[in-house]
DNA sequence: ACCTCCCTGGCC
DNA sequence: GGCCAGGGAGGT
């Protein structure tokens, strides 16, 4: 599942390759991947010509900021990969969005369930799009333990609900999220505002641990639904989770058997041992 | 602040 | 054949 890790890694692959360039040609196969945009025209019209002069990331969102103040948004919702190919190589199914610029790369935007998208935003819109109400940058600004202890302040909602919630810290997803919380040894259904200095303290450091593995490590991919990197890999993170996805299993660091709970409709693995 | 929905492939 | 995964938007 694309995090912010995934999403990183993404954008690192392909900075390199796409900075630079013109577009010179967008295709976009389902209208779906439109639905941001007020104008599905405009997408296509927007991008069509314009320098990429540099890609960066907010929370889950890959942003390249074209020439003419043009802002070129891409989610990847829970599916989305993109690809680096050129015009001549066979797509695979589910190419929703291809770029081409005269380079002669194409990006391309493989997406099976279309929870994903791509806009062009001018700077106005951008500012009034859900990019303009993320919090800060779980990787490259992430808040003091301090400044968490404020975020999070008299909010009764759970802590692992309240670390998805992308207008408090951005970029942190529901596999990360269980993966900080068992680190750094605090339950996810603890109300997000009882968080004592010393959690505090933890959670930051796990929050950033957690991540820097993620990347390191080249990203999480599952089985249902592997994610990859543009180049086709797969991410070896999964291997190494301590509590996603390990209902029954032992935890690694007390023996209990990991357990599953639903918080918010989302799964939610951890070790009631460990956990407090 | 909460719940529902979107979408598809993979698995039981 | 039916269920499940999940980020974010929209509705109540």
């Amino acid at each position: 599942m694309p995090e912010l890790p995934e999403v990183e890694a993404t954008r690192r692959a392909i900075a390199g390759e796409l900075t630079g360039n013109r577009v010179s040609l967008v295709e976009v196969g389902r209208d779906r991947m439109l639905r941001r945009q007020e104008r599905p025209g405009d997408f296509a019209e927007r991008l069509s010509g314009r320098r990429i002069e540099r890609w960066r990331r907010h929370g889950k969102f890959l942003i390249a900021d074209l020439e003419g103040d043009v802002a070129w948004v891409t989610h990847l919702g829970m599916s989305g990969r993109v690809q680096l190919a050129g015009p001549a190589e066979a797509r695979v199914a589910h190419t929703n969005v291809v770029v081409a610029t005269e380079g002669g790369t194409e990006f391309r935007l493989v997406d099976p369930r279309t929870f994903g998208f791509v806009a062009a935003y001018l700077p106005d819109e951008l500012a009034a799009s859900p990019v303009g109400r993320l919090g800060p940058d779980a990787l490259d600004a992430l808040p003091s333990a301090r400044q968490l202890g404020v975020l999070l302040r008299g909010r009764s909602v759970p802590i692992k609900p309240a670390l998805l919630d992308q207008r408090i810290v951005s970029g942190i997803g529901n596999i990360y999220a269980d993966e900080a919380l068992s680190r750094a040894a605090i339950s996810p259904h603890r109300p997000a505002g009882s968080l004592e200095t010393a959690e505090l303290s933890r959670l930051r450091r796990s929050i950033a641990d957690t991540l820097q593995m993620g990347l390191r490590w080249g990203g999480t991919s599952l089985d249902d639904l592997a994610y990859l990197l543009p180049d086709g890999a797969t991410g070896d993170y999964t291997r190494r989770l301590r509590a996603y996805g390990r209902e029954g299993k032992p935890c690694r660091r007390c023996g209990l058997p990991i357990r599953r709970d639903v918080l918010r409709q989302r799964s939610t693995f951890w070790c009631e041992g460990c956990q407090r």
